[in-house]
Formats: C-alpha cells, sequence, structure tokens
DNA sequence: ACCTTGAATTGATCTAAATCAGTTTGATTT
DNA sequence: AAATCAAACTGATTTAGATCAATTCAAGGT
C-alpha cells in the first residue's frame, strides 16, 4: 500500500461478503491462496488508494537467485497467519465494545507507525464494512461509537475520529470483568 | 499428524486461552510464527497421539537443492490463511447452532478424506473446548447438541456421535433466514 | 433551491445466548 | 461400596445485541 486503504474480502459458502482486512499505507495485502494462483480474497479500494504490485513470478524468481526473500516471504505469511488469529481471538471472546475499540487501537497504531496523528483521523471504511468485519450489526456499531462519546473516551464525526482517552480503550478491552469465554482444561 | 488430535491455542492480550484449531491425521500443524522462531500458538494433544516433527532448518536446507519444496511450503501456509479466515467468516456472521453444524461437518469430512467413517466418530475435543473454539459458552454447546438431538439430525453421547442427517445439518449452515450479518457496499 | 439517495444515528422491542444455579453421570480414589 | 471430583446436561433468569422502524444529515443531480 502506498496511499489510501483497502478492504479485503471473501465470499464464504452462503454468497455472503465476509470483510478479513483493512490495508493502510505501508502494509501488504493478497498473500492468500498463493500457490494456487486463485485468491479466496479479492480487495477494493475505500477511497484513492494507490497500491505497487508485486508479481509473484517474479519474486519467486529473484528468490532463486537472492535466498533470503524466500524466507522473507514466509516470515510475511506467518505474520498475516498471526494476525488473522488475532481477529479470531477478538471475535470469539470479546463484547461489541472491545471489538470496536480493538479496531480503533489497531488502526491507531497502525497511523503511528507511518508516522501519522494516531489520535485524530479519518476512518476509510464505512460502519457497514466495520460492522461486517467486527460481526456485529451497523447499528450496534453506532451505538458504541455513541457509547465511546458520551464516556469522553473520543469525538466522533461521521468518519472523523479524535481519541481522547486511550488509555480508557486499552483498559477495556483487558477489562477481566467482561465477556471472557474461557476454555476449562480438558481431562486427558 | 499420525494418529490422535491435538489443539492449537494462544493466550490473547488479556491472558485467555484462545483454541486457534483442531487437527486430526493426516494433517500438519504449526505453521505461525515460522520464521521468527517464535510461535503464538502452543499445541496439546487431546488424547493418545503420535505426531511426526519436520524441522523447519532441515526443511529450509533441503529446498535449497529441491526447490520445489520452498513452493510447497508456501502453499500450504496460504491454505492455513485460507481456513483461518474460513473460521473469521463463521465467527463473524453465524449463530451458535450454525458455527457448531459447521464444526461438525468439517470434521466429519476430514475423517472421511482418512477413509475413516464420516458418520459415527468420537469428538477428541471437551465441550469446553469446542465453545472456545466456537466463541460461546459451553451451555449453549451442550444445548445445541440437544437441540439437533431432538431435531433427530444426529446422535449424542457425551463425545460419540452419529451424524444421522447431513443434510439437514447442511442446510442450517446455509440457511438464508438465519443471523447474516451482510455489508452493505459503502459509496463509491 | 428542491428532490433524490444512502449513511448514520437513535429509539423501541425482541431474542439468542450468556449467566446463574442446580442435577446427573461417569471415572477415580479410598 | 461409598466418597470425590469434573464433565456434561438442564432449567430459570438476565442481558447484550439483533431486529424493526423512524429520523437526521450530507452529497449529488436536476
Amino acid at each position: 500500500m502506498r496511499s489510501g486503504s483497502v478492504k479485503s474480502y471473501c465470499i464464504d459458502n452462503e454468497g455472503r461478503e465476509q470483510v478479513t482486512g483493512f490495508y493502510l499505507p505501508g502494509e501488504i495485502f493478497g498473500w492468500d491462496g498463493l500457490a494456487e494462483n486463485y485468491h479466496q480474497n479479492a480487495a477494493v479500494a475505500m477511497e484513492t488508494t494507490s497500491i505497487c504490485e508485486i508479481p509473484y513470478g517474479q519474486l519467486e524468481q529473484l528468490s532463486t537467485t537472492i535466498p533470503s526473500i524466500q524466507k522473507h516471504v514466509i516470515k510475511l505469511l506467518s505474520k498475516e497467519i498471526n494476525s488473522d488469529q488475532k481477529l479470531i481471538a477478538l471475535l470469539a471472546g470479546n463484547s461489541a465494545h472491545q471489538r470496536l475499540a480493538s479496531l480503533l487501537l489497531s488502526i491507531s497504531a497502525r497511523l503511528a507507525q507511518q508516522k501519522l496523528s494516531s489520535t485524530r483521523f479519518r476512518l476509510p471504511m464505512s460502519r457497514g464494512e466495520i460492522s461486517n468485519y467486527l460481526g456485529m450489526t451497523v447499528e450496534t456499531v453506532s451505538r458504541a461509537f455513541s457509547h465511546f462519546q458520551r464516556k469522553k473516551y473520543l469525538k466522533v464525526n461521521k468518519k472523523e475520529i479524535e481519541l481522547i482517552d486511550k488509555p480508557a480503550l486499552q483498559q477495556l478491552i483487558s477489562n477481566p470483568e467482561a465477556r471472557s469465554i474461557t476454555s476449562q482444561r480438558s481431562g486427558y
């Protein structure tokens, strides 16, 4: 990603769209279904976006002469796996408020990496895209934003966000009294 | 996996365990955090299990002489990504009944691949592990099993499962009238 | 300036699933 | 055989979040 923002999504067995990721400048996407020459995911720009294509065939060729490239590709692939698993954990064990807070803090951190403001930013995605990604409804997303605003954690104006009390959001996520579905170790 | 069964799990930011996968004979696990020499996931056997370790260093070395190995590794990694994203879609857009039905059918299909009975099998994991994996509570898992049994979709006796009406379970998953959180395409 | 049109917000109601509270069952220990 | 202990099941109650239904707001289009 050079500039702008992209969402990736796939169509599940029932023909429904499932947003699988949001990508910001500096990030790489499209690691799925590499060797099959078939991508499970599609991607669309959510605003004017410029990207830099990396033709996989060429990358593969390059790696025959520069073996470290291969290692790097594998590193990036397993990073992708880790971030997918973070999302799984988020979806499986957190409340709607926690999920939205996580997303906001994630975006904030990623913007900070690009030396952009981590407290004031414009969300590139719609409420519908957020809700789909986080496994909830638009209404719940909207209410969660309003709730955060009432609690003075942030200011919202449509897609404009200003994070005011980041620690509060952090704490919300790690709050032990919030919903947590814990597996009790099986016998064995 | 040679025989038996294994679950993989990671500890999320809040110290809670999140089951990320169940592995059956014929499958490979442990693709996460390869190049970082650090695995996000731990794995434990859920019953007497025999596995075959593939030392990554050796695999890497081998791939310098046999380049097709490298391609194969990447293929397997992106398969892992696809299965994680299937789980994401499952968690984000399906009801408790649908999620459990999906898991049962997935196990059934994987057993069939190994030429084992796809209709009668013993679940290696506890209700707690299922509930954690599927993002719900033990009680809900238990009730879903009872519900399926009442509906004559299957027979349950603790971990022993007999699938009676697989088409009904399939249909349950793809039922359009069931909960579906669909993203409405954003403008542009 | 007026009329779309879709995104977002807000309120009221409903429901799936969480929580709380036992009970049953089966395995292991004594 | 009785006691212990954890897994699993079941029922009653509560609640988070879905669903239904308006209303507001901004962006284009005519």
